[in-house]
Order: structure tokens, then C-alpha cells, then sequence
DNA sequence: ATTGTATTCAATGAATTGGTTGAATACAGC
DNA sequence: GCTGTATTCAACCAATTCATTGAATACAAT
């Protein structure tokens, strides 16, 4: 249903296998038997893994012999490096904003009464839950 | 399956409208039905996607009378950029050596046999298909 | 040609996902 | 108390996901 290139990349490292793996090729890269042998799942389980971070393009496969090296493409990740960090950044900033808001709001003129706009309740309790 | 909090991220963000709801938290704190308007799904699908959000980790919800705003929580984010820049550096520091290597290995010797070793056949073809 | 090894393909199944509709709940305004 | 608005709950459905097993393919070694 998303086919576009962000969730693919979001979808295939939302499985701890896959970025487990992942993780090992950015080590070195591997056969599909080396990649498979520490989990429990069968070595088609694992095949098909695969067949999913290639299709996200987070991996590539070479040949030697009757052997398919899988190798890790570092780029896609820069697809979301870039994605997160632009929406990590405009919310920080936006709080930063706020923050500093509400910081200055009781200093600066402490004999105001401290809630005198009944709008903008929003941002309310902070409760976490 | 799945629980762990990187996995319930990364599914989280791996759907376009769920991502699209970050990318407009991040500007603004909204309220369900001014999330769910720009969209030709019912109120009650992104009602969904937010408790998909909230459980990750990603936003949270506070009170305000009937409305319940929701609002982004960034520090998540960091979850993910650091799980992804590891290994990003690590691979990128990987090719880098080997790049090194492989670009003084003609050089330095012209005549030693090129391929002594049978092993580390592996990074072949640099075939992209 | 036969055997062994590395890997994929295909069919199947249970669980999860993303959507729907219809009924509930919670609250503000009259 | 009734009405409208904002939101969730619940049941359901189609499509997808993650795993399985068994058969096929590709190649090296004998």
C-alpha cells in the first residue's frame, strides 16, 4: 500500500532481525547462510529478509560462484537521516521557542495576573501519560 | 512480535499519513479532527494512527475539554538518529578503508601476484542489479 | 553424471495492519 | 435535560507480513 521509498526503508528497519543484520553488514559483508546461522528462523525466513532490505535499497547482492554476498548500500540512510532531522529540528526549535515564552512570561512583570488569556490552554498539564 | 521501542518507531514512520502527522506536529500541536481533515480517510482511521504514534513513543495527548491535542515528542528521534548514524559511520568508515586499500594496492607492488589469497572473494562485481 | 552446498521459489498459514461502519462516551452550550 | 461536537470503542474485512515446509535452481567438486 506504501511503495514510496521512505516507508520502505522505515518498514524494513521495524523488524529487530533485519537491523540486526543490517548492523552486521556494516561490518563486513556476508552470505546469506553466515547472516542466517545466529537466528532461529530458517534460512528462507532469512532469504526473504533480505529480499525486503533490497527492495528498500538498504542492500545490494553480488555473485561469486553459487554464493550472493549481500552488501550494504549506506546511502538510503541518508534519505532518513534527512527526513528525521528536518522534523527532529522544527519541533525542537519550536519549543525552544515556547520555552523561552513561558520562561519570560512570570519574570517580567510578576504582578500581572498569571493567567489572564483564557484561550490557549493547549501544551497543557504536560502530563507524559 | 516486534515490541521493542526502535521496532515500534520505525513501524510507526513507516506509514505516509502517520509521517505526514509528524511533519505537521512538528510545526504546530493540532486536535484529531484537524489532523484527519486534509485526508480522504475516515476520523476514525487517523484516530488509529495516533494511538499507533502515541504507543511508539512519538506523540502524546493532553485534555482540553472535549478536544484532546496532540502533541509531538521529540526526543524520540533521537532514538532512531542514533541507532542510524552508527551504523552509518561504521559502514561509511568501512568503505572508506577498503577504498584506501584497494586504490594503493596496484600501485604499491606492480608485480607481486595480484589475487594471492582464494579467500576474500567478497565486495565482487560492485554489480548494482 | 552424481553429490553436496548455497540459495531461491512456491504454496500455505497465523498474526498484524489499515481501513471501514455503527454505537458509545465526554463535554459545552442552550 | 437535550443537542451538537470531538473523540474513542468495537466488530469486521481485505491485504500484507513473517514464518513455515518442500521442491527447484545454480554451481563446484568428484
Amino acid at each position: 500500500m506504501a511503495a514510496d521509498a521512505l516507508s520502505q526503508v522505515f518498514q524494513a528497519l521495524a523488524d529487530p532481525i533485519r537491523r540486526d543484520i543490517v548492523a552486521r553488514l556494516a561490518v563486513a559483508d556476508a552470505t546469506v547462510n553466515e547472516l542466517a546461522e545466529p537466528y532461529e528462523v530458517t534460512l528462507q525466513a532469512v532469504s526473504q529478509h533480505l529480499k525486503v532490505l533490497e527492495s528498500a535499497g538498504l542492500v545490494s547482492r553480488s555473485r561469486d560462484a553459487q554464493r550472493r554476498p549481500v552488501h550494504l548500500e549506506a546511502d538510503v540512510f541518508d534519505l532518513m537521516t534527512k527526513w528525521i532531522e528536518r522534523y527532529r529540528r522544527q519541533a525542537e526549535q519550536r519549543f525552544a521557542r515556547l520555552d523561552e515564552l513561558l520562561d519570560s512570561m512570570p519574570d517580567v512583570e510578576p504582578d500581572v495576573e498569571p493567567a489572564p488569556n483564557p484561550k490557549r490552554t493547549a501544551r497543557t498539564s504536560g502530563a507524559k501519560r
